[in-house]
DNA sequence: ATGAAAGCGCTAACAA
DNA sequence: TTGTTAGCGCTTTCAT
């Protein structure tokens, strides 16, 4: 029992000889290793947990891929559950999550609630953000640096003489937008001398709701506009377009993630560029090192980004 | 210890009064139940294993959200991974969730090989495919009738004259496409009395394969094009646009899937539609009915499809 | 309606 | 290097 035990799980005690034996045998009886009760007697399930907003959207979908491709190389794998970003189901999942006594978590969304932070203060296994600040910085996090990429984009909306550039965000009081994006574009506006009205801040969550809220852009005068979602973002292209305003002569629009779904449209989108494979797997590595407690040398990761300008803005 | 079970999974037979006992107790010690323990006790781990060939697809990512939504009201939670449709990788991950004991598992990819079709062989546990059809028609599956739909949509391009109408698959090889889309495209041909040329049989996965792949369309005198991926037919389409070569003027454009991205692209693109999330979510209801032994009116599911004539199609 | 006890299939000391 | 023995934290008969 024990020996065929060291065998399976490749320990060095075991004579090569009684390895072969153990082997055949192995292969002979078409045995499998149950992976319930080895995670029962050994407390570890090689399975974490990604809570991830919503699969469907494609700057989610490219950090899980990531973080599938790590974890599978680090021999783990991923119990995937959708949140649509709702606390409550953020919290029943985690709970779950828990019960099946994951290794570790990786956790997409645009907040951190205090019910969320709660519960990953009670456990003691690792969670990391992917992709989802956090300005108590609790957590270790990978992001880019929002603040900045976002104040770089709207400059360069603010240099071809946009007098009211939007902002349009999924949900304006997430603490990614209103803590890290929303300052950004403050900040060029300011570095313009451009007033802020808090009447061009708006909110989009996706296509359809880019598409509806052109109306609203143009009742405000808004010649420009910042999206933090590329699929709210075609859909405000398409939407002005659609309208007879033209993109980007009439309105412009830049948005944040470089998602494949910026080059599809016509125009294609002016965008902040960011390593979105990347943001997952290096989440998921990071998490890698925590389960094993190994040394981190940092907690808070930010990975480059650069800006893409294309089609739906004047700038060169 | 046995009472305290009984509460925790309600079972009748309880005394009100110690189940109300049993509860505060549960509530002040923050009781929570380890379901690899149970697991390993009951022989159930209420985990499927999921399939897919990439989750940044957005065809396969809609079903995705309906298995998951699904097996959250059933009360199961989903292990994914990202097959790329690659042999090696089915069976490699297909063996590690038999080793964490699944209770199911739903498979999604293009075509059942002969190894993959051995790994659900051996096992008892019910498989469901979703999206993906088996030809030998060994387990049970949720699909739409791809001939026929495939063929209804060749005939309209048919029907504006074109002559030399490409089909364009991800792999031609695969049953998918073999024995059900092509067919359904022969047929079309067949109907209009337009000679069938294999010259015209293209593969393309993805956007950039689609945007590289017009000018071998064009070479070809192909004059529209059948294609069985969205990402692919947006390529095609702005390959097109951006080589000169107009669409729908000089250029017909069809696709397969509906996803978001036919509504992203100018033109927009006609497609065949098809319920993308309830194949998912359907599929994954027929695997709560086969892991819990209830009766099955249909092993073969076909939803019903319909058409989408856009801007990328002459027909109305 | 409740408790006692066996055991699910492993890992992890501990001996030998 | 190998075998023995406890558990891991539950569910499930079987008594009571």
């Amino acid at each position: 029992m024990a020996t065929v035990s060291r065998v399976v799980n490749h320990n060095h005690n075991v004579k090569p000889a009684t390895e072969k034996k153990v082997m055949e045998v192995v292969k002979r009886l078409n045995y499998r290793p149950n992976d319930v009760a080895r995670g029962l007697a050994s407390k570890k399930t090689t399975t974490v947990g990604v809570i991830i907003p919503n699969v469907t959207n494609s700057y989610f979908a490219a950090l899980a891929r990531g973080i599938d491709d790590i974890a599978e190389m680090y021999q783990y794998n991923i119990i995937l559950t959708n949140s649509d970003g709702d606390e409550q189901k953020e919290v029943k999942a985690l709970n779950t999550l828990y019960s099946k006594q994951v290794d570790g978590i990786i956790f997409m969304g645009n907040e951190l609630s205090p019910a969320v932070r709660d519960e990953f203060k009670a456990e003691r296994i690792p969670v990391v953000l992917a992709g989802s600040v956090d300005p108590q910085n609790d957590f270790p996090n990978v992001n880019i640096d929002y603040r900045q990429a976002v104040s770089s984009q709207v400059d360069q909306l603010l240099n071809t003489g946009n007098q009211r550039v939007a902002f349009v965000a999924g949900r304006l009081n997430r603490a990614i937008n209103q803590d890290f994006r929303l300052p950004g574009y403050q900040a060029a506006l300011q570095s313009h001398q451009v007033p802020f009205d808090d009447q061009l801040l708006f909110e989009a969550a996706n296509y359809d709701d880019g598409y509806e809220l052109c109306d609203q852009l143009l009742a405000h005068q808004a010649t420009a506009a910042m999206v933090s979602n590329d699929d709210a973002a075609a859909g405000i292209m398409n939407g002005m377009n659609d309208r007879g305003v033209q993109v980007p002569e009439q309105f412009e629009v830049a948005t944040s993630d470089n998602t494949k779904i910026t080059e599809m449209t016509r125009p294609t989108l002016s965008t902040i560029t960011q390593p979105l494979y990347d943001v997952g797997a290096v989440a998921m590595r990071l998490l890698t090192k925590l389960m094993d407690n190994d040394e981190i040398e940092q907690r808070q990761v930010l990975l480059p980004f650069g800006m893409k300008q294309r089609g739906s803005t004047k700038g060169a």
